[in-house]
DNA sequence: AATTAATCAGTAATGATTCCTATTTTGTTT
DNA sequence: AAACAAAATAGGAATCATTACTGATTAATT
């Protein structure tokens, strides 16, 4: 029903993203397509990200810092935000895929996927502030 | 530093946190406040959640659906959001505190938290739709 | 080329949350 | 108990990310 037509400005956002790794929110995303396409609108990128993230080709990040977040890389993974410099970097290392079956067990409904991402302080930041936090 | 005084608006937010396990935004706290005190603000119920959430008293919680929820269950447990009424509730039958361990060994900063929730539909939801998720 | 619906740019509107300020409370000290 | 200082409040204005609206463009189809 919804015909997803081509459209140039959601192929130059999704072509910038696939050249970030830090999880830019729309605001950066737009400022950064500008660059290709100066009449590109605000409120097209933010269509656009949302379109994009139903049809499964990036993800909508949100991590609780007022902004949400969008990753071109949508293989399961999960994130670490620092609490310092607010940086979100992808953890690859983390298979936590068995947590959904040992919770559906124990659940009356039906859980179809989960969200896990953990804070604290990235590398440069522990470094400088040693045992602040 | 921050001498935090006593004060009856904020005894009567985490009063009522108290009885509920739904997981409350801001607003849902102001409104049911209000027939203790009807004179309270809407800004005063934000900053002494906030408050609340700083010195450990509650958990603030962010589910992606825009507003900010509050739990006076501070025990480590996760949440479970259904897709199709929004409700939020308690999943207590998971423990993830082992995953943190295994993520710091791959990890170069300091992990000090993890936030987890649970997706899909809810008992209710579920039983009504079959298989329309 | 004509048609139609998706998309766009630009802008206004929304809504959750925070900020501001004069006034009131709370806890402490004389 | 009166005086005092710092913290908290009510009420409202301000912020800011995101969405909605609208007339003009554009991509795909006949």
């Amino acid at each position: 029903m919804a015909a997803r037509r081509h459209s140039r400005q959601r192929e130059l956002i999704k072509a910038f993203l696939n050249t970030r790794k830090d999880h830019p929110s729309a605001e950066i995303v737009y400022k950064n397509v500008r660059s290709q396409n100066p009449r590109i609108s605000l409120g097209t990128v933010y269509r656009n990200l949302t379109l994009l993230a139903e049809d499964g080709e990036i993800i909508r990040l949100n991590v609780g810092d007022g902004v949400d977040r969008f990753d071109a890389d949508t293989s399961p993974h999960c994130h670490f935000v620092c609490r310092k410099c607010g940086q979100v970097q992808d953890l690859q290392a983390c298979s936590i895929d068995s947590i959904a079956d040992a919770a559906s067990k124990a659940f009356h409904g039906r859980i179809l996927g989960h969200v896990t991402y953990f804070y604290g302080l990235c590398c440069d930041c522990y470094g400088q502030t040693g045992e602040k936090y």
